[in-house]
DNA sequence: ATAGTAGTTGACTATCTAGTAAACTTCGAT
DNA sequence: ATCGAAGTTTACTAGATAGTCAACTACTAT
């Protein structure tokens, strides 16, 4: 009953965009609302804050997401496989973003996460909580991967740390230099971390 | 001729606390000059911009740790013990700080370039060429242990990005999750990286 | 067809923020 | 001692920003 509305998914999509290309401080509700075309009044209807709407659209772009990861990160994907698959996909992905915006934009929570980490509690919150699914795709898989005697990480979790801290900075540095190039390396760096000989590598 | 003053360095010391502590973008120039102790008709003295002023600070800084960087990655170390040391002191960096202020902080540029890379130009130039000297200490430093048989890594400039990859993505880490115990792993993952044997480890 | 609900709009207030300018103060060099 | 340069202060403007509200509109279930 009553009217239907999609300007809810479109007040999402424009904070996105707007906390991605620039920062979560430089993002005004005003500047959300013009992007997305819907107004004030609308705004304050579908969210108490600028922070409310960052969660619920954090939110529901992970659960867009999700499936791609399961898909690559899937267990009948051999494991370093999956590592090469999720590689090639970042470069993509990054490569595809800067081609649309002209700018490296990294990992979409990440360097969010970094700004907002010492405000914004319930964002915060919800950005740990989503990275964290992020290193169960990268534990599972180096389990994975050391069981089947293709690496030796007797501590998966450990191992996932690492790699995750190895990703984020890869792509956070990408950002910084604005250069794509800097990805070219993720795969050789994501083998030589976890410790994978490479085809026709000089490693030993 | 005419008076001395401090405002300059009080601003500077304002700006980069308030960064680090908060971001780039809800640091307001007001706030700058409410915790510097300055009225804002002696900021605009000073300088011209918030960017300006961050610009300076961030150089002035650099200025003043830059001995220390020199003494933990002299030549005069023997290599690996280099990155031991620059663990150490970067944990112990980090807990003087989440003492000070309550929070884990991380690295004071990384989350400000990422934060400003795709404005504030100057800025993010300077952030850029301060990181740069970071990466040269580790390549020099992961050269000398090639050298010396210690690690085995023709290519140093790509091992020392890396590096700084896993180093800039663990500190934004402990920062996010505001947790001094992520940078426990910090040396372990070092060496890991670098392919050294670790005492008593067991890798292999 | 229509009643009521879901959503929209524009106009408004209060506060914050950047930036300016002119009068004022202090101090060092002579 | 005093002049002038270096630095300070206060009060100001203009625009941006968050947040509110009551009137309005369109849809949908009946």
């Amino acid at each position: 009953m009553g009217r239907v509305s999609d300007a809810r998914e479109k007040l999402m999509n424009a904070v996105r965009e707007l906390i991605w290309t620039g920062s979560y401080g430089s993002t005004t509700i005003d500047h959300i609302c013009e992007r997305a075309g819907v107004k004030k009044g609308s705004f304050y209807y579908f969210f108490e804050s600028k922070a409310d709407l960052a969660v619920a659209a954090i939110d529901a772009e992970w659960q867009r997401r999700r499936p791609e990861l399961d898909s690559l990160f899937s267990p009948s994907v051999p494991p370093l496989e999956r590592f090469r698959k999720y590689c090639d996909y970042s470069y993509r992905f990054q490569d595809e973003i800067r081609s649309k915006c002209g700018c490296v934009l990294g990992c979409p929570l990440f360097a969010l996460g970094a700004e907002v980490s010492t405000r914004e509690d319930r964002l915060q919150k919800k950005i740990q909580e989503i990275l964290d699914y992020k290193g169960m795709y990268f534990e599972s898989a180096i389990r994975d991967a050391h069981a089947a005697g293709l690496i030796h990480a007797p501590d998966a979790a450990a191992k996932a740390r690492m790699l995750f801290a190895y990703y984020e900075g890869l792509l956070t540095q990408a950002r910084i230099q604005n250069d794509i190039a800097v990805l070219r390396e993720m795969e050789t760096g994501t083998m030589s971390v976890l410790g994978a000989a490479e085809a026709g590598a000089a490693t030993k």
